[in-house]
DNA sequence: AAATATTAGAGCAAATTTGCCTTATTTTAA
DNA sequence: TTAAAATAAGGCAAATTTGCTCTAATATTT
């Protein structure tokens, strides 16, 4: 069996999760500071080029002020 | 900056993984064949033991024939 | 109760992630 | 346009995950 990664999944996750930075105007650096995460794996998570754990997006969601699962919402506006 | 292991989050997503695959009749044997991963896997993942990755997420979901983000709805009844 | 099915759990090597540091590149503001 | 801020990107070691195999424990069925 193979490894495991959903190419397309991780990138729309990032795209997602810039969204929602952006639409908060904070930095990644702000970001990476609330979540407790390298300032360098945010930019690889929102560039969708790591298959990141859950625990991460459990931070990130925090840092965020948001739900986890508002993460995993692809198709939302805001 | 140390490494993050939410360990009540992945506690409850495995309980909320375990929640749905029970109520699809599924084994967990059968749910790794669905979502093409290793057996043991999906059993450390349901008892909250590893930090898994989103990729496993999203085939999970897939297997469970529902979206990624309801894998988070940890307060749902079904 | 016995047999069967299901789940838990341990151990290991290989692959991957993650934190950390540094340097480009791009975007924004002055 | 220049300076400053923000993001991309590359490399590397240490930590973690993941697939794999095997055995033990628990639940379910006959």
């Amino acid at each position: 069996m193979k490894y495991l990664r959903d190419i397309e999944g991780i990138k729309a996750l990032g795209k997602r999760i810039k969204q929602i930075r952006l639409n908060q105007n904070l930095s990644q650096e702000e970001l990476s500071y609330k979540a407790e995460i390298e300032y360098s794996q945010i930019s690889r998570i929102e560039r969708g080029i790591i298959n990141t754990s859950v625990s991460q997006i459990f931070a990130i969601a925090k840092a965020l002020n948001t739900e986890p699962h508002k993460l995993f919402l692809f198709n939302e506006i805001e």
